[in-house]
DNA sequence: CTCGTTTAGATTTTCGAAAATCTAAGCTAT
DNA sequence: ATAGCTTAGATTTTCGAAAATCTAAACGAG
């Protein structure tokens, strides 16, 4: 059952979308092998593109590649988590600072819908829709147009723990706090203050970190 | 004739140094439409690592892909450089502060034959050359073993750029000035004086953006 | 003359199979 | 036994050609 059709995308796109579903939803799991041709056929396409894709994600610090060894899920150690978050505070803290006074009613809408989305996946346990509802809602407040290049740094950043947070995500309790939290966030975006908001980004960032490490020194000691 | 027998390299790395050496070379000028075929006989290989090589150059930004039109080599306007150059700033002086104190006597004098190299082929235009040596400089003084994932960021930013770094070396001028700035950063690398290091590198950098933005915006202006 | 349509050529994209390389089990000599 | 060598099977890597798509020039209707 070959479940794509020459529509817009290229089938090097619809391997990478299948490639992030496989590591997101665990089906391809941190330190595994991933084996071309098994991918191809999951797909039903050959591995040309497959191959492609993997380059991509090779990029992103997604995959690890050992040449004509093949590529292998990336395996994050605290530390690097630790890293990579510090990397976002700097980047987003910047950000987010000059993005604020940018934003116009519609794209505060924007956010505030995100949020719900995200509240709304989470109580529904589509952890796959949280995780794009959450991306909406962060980068909604980030972005703009004179900054896209520290935009294509803080998206390699979440790219590269896309995983990991897929994990976080199954907590129930932490579940309930995300909601909090980005409840706060939304309320500084709509006050304008930036201080308040980079200080709540940062909290929620910092939990996530906390928890994230908790997870990761507990459960997948290799 | 075929330069490339199998050796321990892929013929994807084989495409990629390919690509680099173009683009660096002026071979491919921003802009241009980039014609897999072409570059794939001249290297005497298949468009399929061609390919390949060419979505690792997207990722970093080198050039754009269009699905089913192609790739095409990034343009970068004055804009573009300075929010590069600021986000460097930002990034480098984090890693040359956490850097500087793990720095031994080993290490140090690798970036002073980094800096040796670097006035060498400068002497003789050998611009390429020139390239290489001052990444080994400036990477040789930042690089610390628990800051990879900075230093993957900062290496995306150097390659973003670095076709443009090409133009501005060729101005010989500019060469007598980069060769004095380095004595002066190598002289605060060997007090361990970070603050200085910093102020070093901060007008380095603005300088190369300076005349840079010149260049750009006097030349190439589409 | 302008706008939209058709069509031929160029280019990208994908495939299926051949070639090169790696992995690990089995074998031999010490 | 153990270390090193050999070999069969698995996997990656590359190729050459077919299929899909795009570009731009030629054409025709309004």
């Amino acid at each position: 059952m070959n479940t794509r059709q020459s529509g817009p995308g290229t089938t090097a796109q619809h391997a990478l979308e299948g490639l992030r579903r496989a590591i997101i939803a665990g089906e391809l799991r941190p330190g595994q092998r991933v084996r071309q041709e098994e991918i191809a056929d999951n797909l039903g396409v050959s591995v040309a593109p497959v191959r492609e894709a993997l380059r991509v994600l090779e990029q992103e610090g997604q995959v690890e590649y050992r040449p004509r060894r093949g590529y292998f899920i990336t395996e994050l150690w605290a530390s690097d988590l630790a890293e990579i978050y510090a990397l976002r505070q700097v980047l987003e803290e910047r950000a987010a600072r000059k993005a604020l006074p940018t934003l116009d009613d519609d794209a505060i809408e924007r956010i505030a819908l995100a949020a719900r989305d995200c509240a709304e996946a989470a109580e529904r346990g589509d952890v796959a829709a949280e995780l794009a509802a959450n991306r909406r809602f962060h980068f909604g407040m980030l972005e703009s147009p004179d900054q896209v290049h520290t935009m294509r740094l803080i998206r390699l950043l979440w790219d590269s723990t896309e995983s990991y947070r897929a994990l976080y995500y199954n907590s129930p309790e932490e579940r309930a706090k995300t909601v909090h939290a980005h409840d706060a966030i939304l309320a500084a975006v709509r006050r304008r203050d930036a201080d308040a908001l980079v200080a709540e980004l940062d909290a929620h960032r910092s939990r996530a970190l906390e928890v994230l490490t908790r997870v990761l020194d507990g459960g997948g000691e290799r």
